[in-house]
DNA sequence: GCAGTTTCAATGTCAGAGTTTTAATTGTCT
DNA sequence: AGACAATTAAAACTCTGACATTGAAACTGC
């Protein structure tokens, strides 16, 4: 772990390089404590602020922690979920909003991940996951909600679905595809009738895992996917005609 | 985007999740050219290493490039597939290594979305993917291969079942969930016997695939889940039990 | 024995300077 | 005029050295 070939990268880069590896690869254990930033830029041969410049770089991918004090010092960091949720649900929003994906490609990832968790999510959903499916229901049929309040209502809703099936990498690879999509569900702003069938849906899908019908809660998924691929269509269609004539 | 209170925490990462901020809401655009260091400190009311700090930070999640020279600068970086393809293997590599998670939950989150996009790939997969495909069983059953590589090749070939389905982002999202078992599988070494068993299900995917039968092949990977689980727990037992006698 | 104080090693931050890279500009030659 | 070479300038990259801040451990006084 001591490479360093002055050759073709920033140094900062080369040695956040190295010290992941050590991770990745098991060199480094959970909550040991690196070198003092003295003794690595001794180590790799550079000063003090390019080591520094490398720990932030690891810093940002939550692969350490620095803690400052006598006993301080980088030590590497137990990755948890919720760090894992936060950046994955970045970089998703931004390849999507990025790389112009189309709503459709989006919306068929989603649902498509989605349907594969309702048969696992209707054999163990809890009360708890119920209850918030409940909740989140009786919230969207609220009047006065207004359009961003319903598409997080609409993502809480589909978490709770995904968290229903206990398994904490799937819902660690949903997150993302669920809560990117926010932003541009958001540009389909659902009109009150657009709320009444997809409040409908919901209830269905919460009826189905709750009397743990999965192949029910699949039908409905893509029911709802269907219709929620359409609306997108009939909007973007209305936009481009509107464009077509009145500019 | 001048906000800096010098309250609570690190100003570089304070100043890093400012930009941030500013490139997911979209007032920094693609391509576009950020401050220069020296200007940013300015505006920051901070000195030029703290600046720096923030931006390595930034271009560790690839949301920013750097170009050094006259017209050089950080750029707001186009975020593309291939950088958050592995960003995202680091990241659930670690997940798993390091939180305990159970190869059953890793299985079972692997299968579930794998089977999610099998009726899409049945229906989409080009030629080029069904090569593929028969490429890496071809591989898998030469009997030199060590272990390593035959995982290797077992990653390619569920990669090219899921890429079969055309949408980059549900390629996106099982990236994580296959690559990083690898080690896992790594762990649970076949032998030769495993092998036939393991080949011979692939090639019934693959020929669902090939002939369009989306049941058929979801009804392989229900297999190949459960014989792979099953495999599992017998090394598991086996290895409980040797431990349990010898040392 | 315990509370308060001091020590000290570590990170966080700064100022200033030199180096390297890169592109645009300028100048010269054909 | 057009093509090639030399100059210039802007920017990131790196270094040196210093000071500030923090927090746990050692130490002191009672």
């Amino acid at each position: 772990m001591k490479i360093d070939p002055a050759k073709p990268a920033d140094l900062s880069a080369q040695i956040a390089d190295a010290i992941r590896d050590a991770i990745v690869n098991g060199r480094l254990i959970v909550d040991e404590r690196l070198p003092s930033e003295a003794e690595l830029a001794d180590q790799f041969e550079v000063s003090r602020p390019t080591v520094r410049e490398a720990l932030k770089r690891l810093a940002a991918q939550s692969l350490i922690r620095t803690q400052r004090g006598a006993t301080g010092g980088a030590f590497v960091n137990r990755l948890n979920f919720e760090d894992a949720y936060s950046q994955q649900i970045t970089t998703s929003t931004l390849l999507l909003s990025m790389n112009a994906v189309s709503f459709d490609t989006a919306c068929e990832a989603r649902y498509a991940l989605e349907r594969a968790c309702a048969p696992l999510s209707s054999e163990r959903r809890s009360p708890d996951h119920l209850a918030t499916m409940r909740a989140e229901i009786h919230r969207q049929a609220q009047p006065g909600l207004t359009d961003e309040a319903f598409c997080a209502s609409d993502v809480a809703f589909h978490r709770a679905l995904v968290d229903g099936a206990g398994n904490p990498v799937i819902s660690y690879q949903l997150a993302g595809a669920v809560e990117a999509m926010q932003p541009l569900m958001n540009m389909i702003t659902f009109t009150a009738r657009n709320r009444e069938e997809i409040v409908t849906l919901h209830t269905r899908i919460a009826d189905a895992i709750e009397t743990r019908s999965a192949s029910e809660a699949d039908a409905q998924l893509v029911t709802l996917e269907h219709y929620t691929r359409q609306l997108a269509r009939d909007v973007l269609a209305a936009r481009a005609a509107a464009r077509g004539s009145a500019p």
